[in-house]
Formats: structure tokens, C-alpha cells, sequence
DNA sequence: GCAATAGTGTCTATGAGACAATATCAC
DNA sequence: GTGATATTGTCTCATAGACACTATTGC
């Protein structure tokens, strides 16, 4: 068995090349109605200078679910299991590994997706020093292959609003209709018929469930005082709430 | 920056500690009405004689996409490129790194999820001496944590046959709307009903492109001869085919 | 009062699914 | 002929989306 005797071979780890594992992270949140992603400035060769997700390498004894924690943590300066970033959703994204990504050595990288509500800069932690939040419409020339990483990750985002209730992921805990229709707004690009995603929301059973209480005033530029939610215990949005303007996959 | 120096300390590989990475497949086939996995018998220790997915190491200069596709060449006997392998559909699943999910060294693996069409034996292969498809519901206790994987993959693939027409990489080239309902009736373990299905996989545009043909003769038991499809241009699948008996994703 | 917004009502087109009906074939 | 299957038809219900409407608030 091929795989087998590969396996045999690499008992001697000097035998065999070098390679190493990172994590890298694709933190998303919404930040003054634009969807926003956390960025790091590099700033050691190669590439110094040049922005790129926050990641690293995987540590021993670390999962990669936990290198990935850990990694948010260090660059939002907030430590995992303590205040907001429990909130944060964590998921695996995919995995690159393309011979040269990194001009130094191989480097597999494994990249997270992360979902946070607004956090604050990320400026408190020491190792965050050259980190910040960046609207995804301005993060462009990335380092290594994290252009396509961050595609990869809004995409993925994209579709997972559809059928996911994790939109309230990137709300505080309690949240008005309104508030998650711009978050959808925000990561879809689009604007949504208000009366429409109102009532769809409400119908979606388990997406959001009343807190009883309404915002303490209207908005800003007038109107009623708009009742309070938080998010429900579904796991999965029935029906789903589908993007609205998008081309049959035919191709 | 935390990451940038750990990738210098990198640079010497004999400084870092041995990491392997690898590449499984989980190879999904359609025989005799059920679904099957793609597995291989450990021949060696550790977990000799145990069943495992096909994988093996990535090689220097190879792509995860191309040590994927290599790996199912070699246990299925079939060259990639050549014949029915080149309308295999193959695609990244996740990846799987716990510190000791490997008895020897720490070994992270990058899962891919295959869809075949009905592939001979795997005996012609020299290195498939020991492959076989077996029945997913009998595709248990494999090997590392491979049991996982299998369940990750076929969550994927049952979800996939909703939204994308990849039902059809599990067809020949040519099949009938009875041929498809049968195939997602063996991915999601379940009937479907044959004049609703057949309807609704005809009005999905891109789906299936009629060929003009019918079959030479009817069924087995009789019945009507059925007219031949082949795949479309589709990507996704709009509106999608729904999986039925769901439970709803509240939890 | 005026403008903006929250929330609801209505109407239409489409799709899902239950069920029935018809046509064609193997035997 | 008999039974099985392919394919189409019909009906009902749920949902998406367009649009209109009312109520409540800030200014």
C-alpha cells in the first residue's frame, strides 16, 4: 500500500522535506454598514509591508480549531472564552497548499472563517500592534495567496447567510429587524426590501426570538421605536432566505 | 508579529518538529443501488488489516488538488486524465489535524470527496491490490479517525446533490431521469416520488439536456423505453431539489 | 406638521408535493 | 392480457416578491 510505506519512511523526520502548517484566519464583522476584515501589516520579509490575514504557525498539542482561536485572539488583542470573542463563530474554511505560496519553504495553510460582532480596534493586545479592520472592498494585494483566501472566505459567507441564522453572529446580543437586514445588506451588497425581509425573518421558525423590549428610542432620523431580538435556537434557517438578484449558475 | 517570526524560526528545518501532511480521499460510487465508498486494507502497522480511506503523502512540486487526484488513480488502477477518471468530480472537503490522530507523528490531512460514475474493480492497479467499494452502511472502525471523515463526506455530498447537479457525475454519460431519481434515492438513503421528481428535474433549467434517444429497450419488468439526458451546463442547481424528511435545524 | 422608519396587509407568480391518469413496454 | 414503469395532468398549499398602507417617532 502506497501511503502506507510513505508513512514508514517519514518515521525519521530528517528524511524527510520540510513542510509546515499555518492557520490563517478570515475574520469578518460589520463595521459602520460596511463588512469589514482583519488585516495584519507585515512587517518582515518577505512581502514587508504588505497586508495579510492574521495566521500562524500550529502549535503542538493545539487543534487547529484552537490555533485558530488563539490566532483571532492575539491580533484583536481579546483572549478566547473571555467577553465578545466567546460570541465569535469559528469555522474552517479550506485548505491551501499550491508548491510556492510561500517563497520560503512549503507552508500549508489551513484558513478560518470567523464571524464577530463590531469589536473594538484591535490596538489593546501587543501583538496586534499593526492590525485592522479593512472593508473587503478595499483589500486588495494581500500577501502570499490571501487574495484568494479572502474570496474564498466571502464567498462562503455569502452563501451561509442563506441558510444559516449566523447573520446575528455579527450582532450584539439583542438586535431589532432592522439592524440584521443591514448586516445582510452589508455582506450581500444589495439592498433588501424591508417589509418583505421583516416578515420572512419572523417566519423562518427559530431565527430570532423576542426579547419583548424595544430600543429605548426611534431612529436617528425619526420613526417607532422598533422591538428587540435575539437570536433563536436554530441551527439551520426553513425555508432559507435566498439572495435576491443573482444569475442562474449556468455557465 | 507573532506569526512572521515563527515563520523565520521555521527556517531551518531540523529546528521545527516534524509535521506531515497528507491527502485522503473519500471516493463515493453508486453500485447496485447503494452508495459506496472507495476503501483500502492496511497492510501494515499501525491498525494493520484495519480499513482505511485511500490517501498518502503529498508530494514536493504537487498540488493538494493533484495529490488527490493521484491518490484515487492509484487505488482505483485508472490513470488520471484517462478514461472514465477525467469525469470524476473531485473536490477539497475539509481538513483534519488533531495532535495525535496519528499514533507516529503528528499528521494533518487534507480530506477531498470523490464522485464516480460505476468504476471497475480496483484490481488493475497494482497498487489497488488491496481497494475496494463497500457499502456506506457497512464502512465502519476505519482506521485513524477516518470514520469522521467519512461522515463529514457524506453530509457534504447529500447536501450537494441539493443545490448542484453533481448527481450526475455518479451517471454515465448518457442516463435516464428514472437512472438519476435512483441515485439520489441511494445518496439520501431514501424514495422519492418517480412523476414529481421527473417533473421537477426537467423544469431546472441546465440540469439535464435531452439527447434525443431512448433507451433500446424498457425496463426489466416492463414499462415504457425512457428517454435519454445528459448532463447540462448548469453549475447550481435553481430551484434547488430539496431534500425531504429533514428534520427542522432546531436544536 | 413633516419625513423617516417599523410593522402589517394584499395580491400574484412560482414551486413543492399529493394524487390521478395515460401510454408503452416485457413477459 | 397483466403488471410495471415513464411521463404528463391536476389540484392544493406554501413561499417570494412587488406594492400599498398604517402607526409611531425625531425634529
Amino acid at each position: 500500500m502506497q501511503s502506507e510505506s510513505e508513512f514508514l519512511a517519514a518515521y525519521d523526520p530528517r528524511a524527510y522535506p520540510a513542510v509546515a502548517v499555518t492557520v490563517d484566519v478570515v475574520a469578518l464583522t460589520i463595521r459602520d454598514g460596511r463588512l469589514c476584515v482583519l488585516l495584519v501589516e507585515r512587517g518582515e520579509q518577505p512581502l514587508a509591508g504588505r497586508r495579510a490575514l492574521p495566521g500562524g504557525f500550529v502549535r503542538k498539542e493545539e487543534t487547529l480549531d484552537q490555533a485558530a482561536m488563539r490566532e483571532l485572539g492575539e491580533e484583536t488583542g481579546l483572549r478566547p472564552g473571555e467577553g465578545e470573542l466567546t460570541r465569535v463563530h469559528l469555522e474552517q474554511l479550506r485548505s491551501y497548499g499550491d508548491p510556492h505560496r510561500d517563497p520560503r519553504m512549503r507552508v500549508f495553510t489551513v484558513a478560518y472563517l470567523a464571524f464577530a460582532p463590531s469589536l473594538p480596534d484591535p490596538r489593546a493586545g501587543s501583538d496586534a500592534a499593526a492590525a485592522s479592520w479593512v472593508p473587503v472592498d478595499e483589500a486588495r494585494d494581500l500577501a502570499f495567496d490571501h487574495d484568494a483566501i479572502l474570496a474564498d472566505g466571502l464567498e462562503r459567507a455569502r452563501a451561509k447567510l442563506e441558510y444559516t441564522p449566523l447573520a446575528t453572529a455579527f450582532a450584539g446580543t439583542e438586535f431589532t429587524i432592522s439592524e440584521l437586514r443591514q448586516i445582510y445588506a452589508a455582506v450581500w451588497g444589495e439592498e433588501l426590501h424591508a417589509g418583505n425581509f421583516h416578515r420572512k425573518v419572523l417566519s423562518v421558525p427559530g431565527f430570532v426570538e423576542s426579547t419583548g423590549e424595544t430600543t429605548a428610542r426611534g431612529g436617528e432620523r425619526g420613526g417607532p421605536r422598533a422591538k428587540l431580538y435575539r437570536a433563536g435556537d436554530a441551527r439551520l434557517l426553513h425555508p432559507a432566505l435566498l439572495r435576491p438578484t443573482r444569475e442562474e449558475g449556468v455557465r
